[in-house]
RNA sequence: GUCCUCGUAGCUCAGUUGGAUAGAGCGACGGUUUCCUAAACCGUAGGUCGCAGGUUCGAGUCCUGCCGGGGACGCCA
């Protein structure tokens, strides 16, 4: 249970009943008011708004509300004290049973302990990687697809109904090009000396295994022949075999999804027709010329009448191409078929994950998406920066051309997938990233991901010393779960209580915003609170979590141990990332 | 030229969708170990939240305009 909402509704009733008893206006903001900890812990448990949120439209000062209100939530049970404070906050201090109660919540969920309902089972399709089938995935794409994969989870633990999905681009030049690379492959495969990658061809030594493959299954039927009669088969089957391994790098991160969609499945089917017929049947496409961009005319600019999308009217700065010069559709006439059958299929809201380098792009498809929809869908795009890698602080040269990229693959062999999905969210997805390779193998403060996971293997630890010091205790949780807490009661242990209790209300927000990071800084304050309290008993012997001579006291401190390393195991549930119950090597 | 995005301590970054005296880590300085994992912890110093206006009870957060970094800009995907 969500202390926070809990304390919502107490409020809201509270102030409906103020509302009847001194006739205040209907329609009053109730909704808005917050109920959230102070940032200064030193004011309370929680903290109400009410006053000043509502003193204008009530037509009183902020005191006149925050009084009468203190008065009545300080009359509930659970309230030791309400306080008007600063300019009309009302500050609560809760009865230590509420936050010891969440102990006992946390032992018997489980690492379920933070699931939410406030998704209410709608439906959010999360798109992400999304990488074109032309090559291995490289270490670049490793943030959005870590990002996507962790805000799929979180908002699912928020109770969404969430649908992963990858879209692949098979359907451009590029997988042309792809087909034709592969074919010279296939030709050395066979034995025929190709020498150098001409220009405009993909040089990467990955397409030997492609065209290999292919001599192997087709013999030398295609050699000589011309393009037309093997360009489609090259490109199904290098597209074929790319996907398998880009879904098995995919998946030795933990990367699963529930939907491929091919963006030539969707031309063929005449979706794109479809779409285009949609939006047209709400007159939003008309032939016109558009004006040179500004600035950086193309040399080759010439006016020319195109089918256009009146995205301007949907908030974007200008129309839209829907076809090329040649009659065929643009990649965006594609994406917005794509969108549209992601609506159909029953997701209204939508989420892009890309590369900033995407984000000229966001107001056409945003605007796409509203009109194609009727307005029904919404569409939110979260642009991921660049990731910069390093190794002990040099950086790490990448060049495609030179075909010097750094896989994906590479990375998590070397680091391991835990420690790159961790890494990866620790900063906000429009922050650009350093990952040094060195780093996040090191055993220090400075790594985040060997912090938290020290902290989950330490309070394991401690339940195993306990249970040597206590032979003959049940130290399982649903055990614990039932243990009297009274005992705890140092400003520390109710800190970390406090922080663990408010793990609801964090995926409540993080997914709310779309904003998986915020789970990683969170599991890092949760273990700075219990690093901290650990090392509080050195100074204070009575505050050592193991006390022999107080098996009371001690079983407590086992409930709020173990609560601890089941927040941070859900929480890193969350990102992916497995955690660990022992360091020692 | 237009649009997007970022700008917070010496460095790297958070900041609870507008709340109270802006927080962490690193680095610097000073402490803590006969004891549950010192692979850690505690304390001190460090700020014109890029600049200037505006909105309101209240702005790091929202609006406008500048400055600076990054990105994008018809038939590439």
């Amino acid at each position: 249970m969500n202390v926070f909402n809990q304390f919502r509704e107490k409020i809201q009733a509270a102030l409906e009943d103020l509302a009847r008893r001194q006739g205040w206006p209907d329609g009053l903001p109730f909704d808005r008011v917050t109920v959230e900890p102070p940032r200064d812990l030193s004011h309370g448990d929680i903290s109400t708004n009410a006053a000043m949120l509502l003193a204008k439209p009530v037509g009183t000062n902020p005191r006149a509300i925050a009084a009468p209100l203190a008065e009545a939530l300080a009359r509930l049970p659970e309230v030791e004290s309400a306080e008007v404070a600063g300019p009309g906050f009302i500050n609560l201090r809760l009865a230590a049973s509420v936050w010891l109660a969440e102990v006992a919540a946390i032992l018997s969920e489980g690492t379920a302990y933070g699931s939410s309902t406030t998704g209410e089972g709608r439906r959010v399709n999360v798109e992400y990687v999304s990488a074109n089938p032309t090559g291995p995935l490289h270490a670049a794409h490793a943030r959005g697809a870590v990002f996507g994969d962790a805000l799929a989870a979180l908002l699912k633990k928020a109770g969404f109904t969430v649908t992963r999905e990858y879209y692949i681009n098979d359907a451009g030049a590029q997988v042309e090009t792809l087909a034709r690379s592969t074919h010279l492959r296939y030709r050395e495969a066979l034995g025929e000396d190709i020498g150098a990658i001409p220009e405009g061809h993909y040089p990467g030594e990955y397409l030997k295994d492609v065209g290999q493959a292919i001599a192997e299954s087709d013999g030398d039927r295609w050699v000589g022949k011309p393009e037309s009669e093997w360009l489609e088969v090259f490109r199904a089957r290098a597209v074929e075999l790319m996907m398998t391994e880009v879904k098995r790098d995919l998946l030795a991160m933990g990367i699963q999804f529930d939907t491929f969609s091919s963006e030539r499945a969707l031309v063929e089917a005449g979706a794109v027709q479809r779409a285009f017929d949609t939006l047209d049947g709400r007159g939003l496409v008309y032939t016109g010329v558009l004006e040179p961009p500004k600035g950086k005319t193309p040399d080759d600019w010439e006016p020319r009448p195109q089918l256009l999308f009146k995205a301007s009217e949907f908030g974007d700065d200008v129309d839209r191409p829907l076809k090329k010069s040649d009659g065929s559709w643009t990649y965006f006439a594609n994406d917005i078929a794509y969108h549209l059958d992601k609506f159909l299929r029953g997701s209204p809201e939508l989420i892009d994950v890309l590369g900033a380098d995407h984000g000229g792009y966001v107001k056409r498809m945003k605007a796409a998406v509203t009109a194609i929809s009727g307005g029904e869908g919404s569409l939110d795009v979260k642009l991921c920066q660049l990731v910069h890698l390093f190794d002990g602080g040099k950086p790490v040269r990448m060049s495609k051309r030179a075909g010097t990229f750094v896989t994906l693959r590479d990375v998590i062999d070397s680091v391991g997938s835990d420690s790159v999905r961790f890494i990866m969210l620790t900063r906000r997805n429009d922050q650009t990233l350093e990952f040094d390779y060195q780093k996040v193998q090191e055993q220090s403060r400075d790594n985040p991901v060997f912090y938290v996971q020290y902290a989950h293997a330490r309070a394991t630890s401690v339940i195993r010393h306990a249970g040597e010091a206590l032979p003959g205790h049940d130290l399982s949780d649903a055990a614990l779960a039932k243990v009297s807490l009274g005992s705890l009661t140092d400003p520390d242990e109710l800190g970390l209580i406090r922080l663990l209790a408010g793990w609801p209300r964090l995926v409540e927000s993080a997914a709310d915003a779309h904003e998986p990071h915020r789970v990683a800084f969170y599991l890092g304050e949760v273990a700075a609170a219990f690093h901290s309290l650990w090392n509080k008993g050195k100074d204070e012997a009575h505050l050592r979590f193991i006390l022999p001579d107080d098996t009371a006291t001690t079983l407590a401190r086992m409930a709020l141990v173990r609560a601890t390393a089941t927040v941070i195991a859900s929480g890193l549930g969350v990102m992916g990332v497995q955690p660990v119950e022992e360091l020692r090597e």
